[in-house]
DNA sequence: AACTGTGAATGCCTTCACAGCT
DNA sequence: AGCTGTGAAGGCATTCACAGTT
């Protein structure tokens, strides 16, 4: 049921391959080439048939990749038997606009989020409940949520994930700006908004630059 | 000015030192050595010492890195001169979360924000001004924003990237859940929350059936 | 004695390229 | 004729390890 542990960046992909696949079906299409996934998931034809040789998962060379199949190929991989509850750690505006974007999807339900705050504590926000965080520990221990979101302040971060981690999460998505430890065994998944853009703003005004030089031609 | 085109990851981490540097700096530290802002950062001393060398920064082996001018040659290489413009297309919840987060932050002003929904379009949102889509184009002819933000949805989002990118925008980061295709000499930057969510939630499975396995020992 | 800067080694991921299949 | 599955090659990022410096 395992299989053999897949890489990171792999599952990634099978992710996205698994979105564009149910798009596919829900556009009526049977079957796919490794070219034509590949183009729409933005990555070599190559790539795609390596990752799904990963999961053993195989084409005829006449009709390609079965869509039917291989949804259900990817979701035996990408979702476990029941859902895997969730928590997220900090209701301000990003984790209020996390709770909206996954409220009602089914997998990963959010089954509470945590807030220190008294005028958010109590309330239903996008459809989950916000609790004290000096709760946390009792619903670790009773819901045994495996995965948790954080969207605090860097400050707190690190004893939360501590707290986390010693209630039994296995899987971290964490927003705060800094860099979180973990032990061995624990998946920590880091997205630094502020550096996203600040790379952006980097490369974008790289690009600009170099076009201006080109535009006037002398230089070098 | 531009010096040698950096790495993407380099330069990912060049922003987390910074924000590093800027912290110790306030703690009233005055130089580092590589192992120590490694440890911060959470990499390798190695990895630290090829960084700043690739932005031809040196350190003496007997203080480290002076964290003055470190903070300075970061900046240099970070930011613009002037400040870079900023749109954000889309003020959903995560458009408007992002909004709050980056208000007043200095570099990168959001400059405006545009939605279609009309009860949105003409109000303030976290102090920035909300206008309709259709003035996109007038706008990025005006005030020449390089980078921009999308927060759309998936459907939209190609057709907008094209239309940034036609204007003149050369970075963009995408939190639309569908993989967009820029032509050479534009940045993207893809933040797929629900791929990342999905990663984590398939290796804290994997973590958790690990350790239930070890427990009862006698699988293999 | 302990650190930096860096050539060389390693390891990982992606792509190539082709035999095999239909 | 055109596709897949995959060994081998290639390219890139990280780490090693050590000469040089203070």
């Amino acid at each position: 049921m395992a299989g053999n542990p897949l890489n990171a960046k792999v599952v990634g992909r099978l992710s996205l391959y698994r979105r564009l696949v149910s798009g596919l079906i829900r556009r009526g299409t049977m079957a796919v080439y490794s070219h034509e996934l590949a183009s729409h998931a933005g990555v070599t034809a190559a790539q795609v048939r390596r990752d799904l040789m990963s999961i053993g998962f195989t084409a005829t060379p006449s009709r390609g990749y079965d869509l039917t199949e291989l949804a259900r190929t990817l979701d035996r991989f990408l979702d476990s038997a029941a859902a895997e509850a969730t928590v997220l750690i900090g209701v301000g505006n990003l984790g209020r606009a996390i709770l909206a974007y996954f409220q009602g999807q089914g997998k990963l339900p959010i089954i509470a989020a945590f807030d220190t705050d008294p005028s958010k504590v109590g309330r239903m926000v996008h459809g989950c409940p916000c609790r004290p965080l000096a709760e946390l520990s009792s619903v670790l221990a009773e819901r045994r949520p495996r995965v948790a979101i954080l969207t605090l302040p860097a400050s707190e971060a690190q004893a939360i994930a501590d707290q986390l981690i010693a209630g039994g999460v296995r899987g971290l998505v964490n927003f705060a700006p800094i860099p979180l430890r973990v032990p061995p065994g624990v998946h920590l998944e880091s997205l630094d908004i502020t550096m996203f853009l600040e790379k952006t703003a980097y490369f974008a005004r790289l690009a600009v630059a170099r076009e201006e030089s080109h535009e006037h031609e002398g230089s070098r």
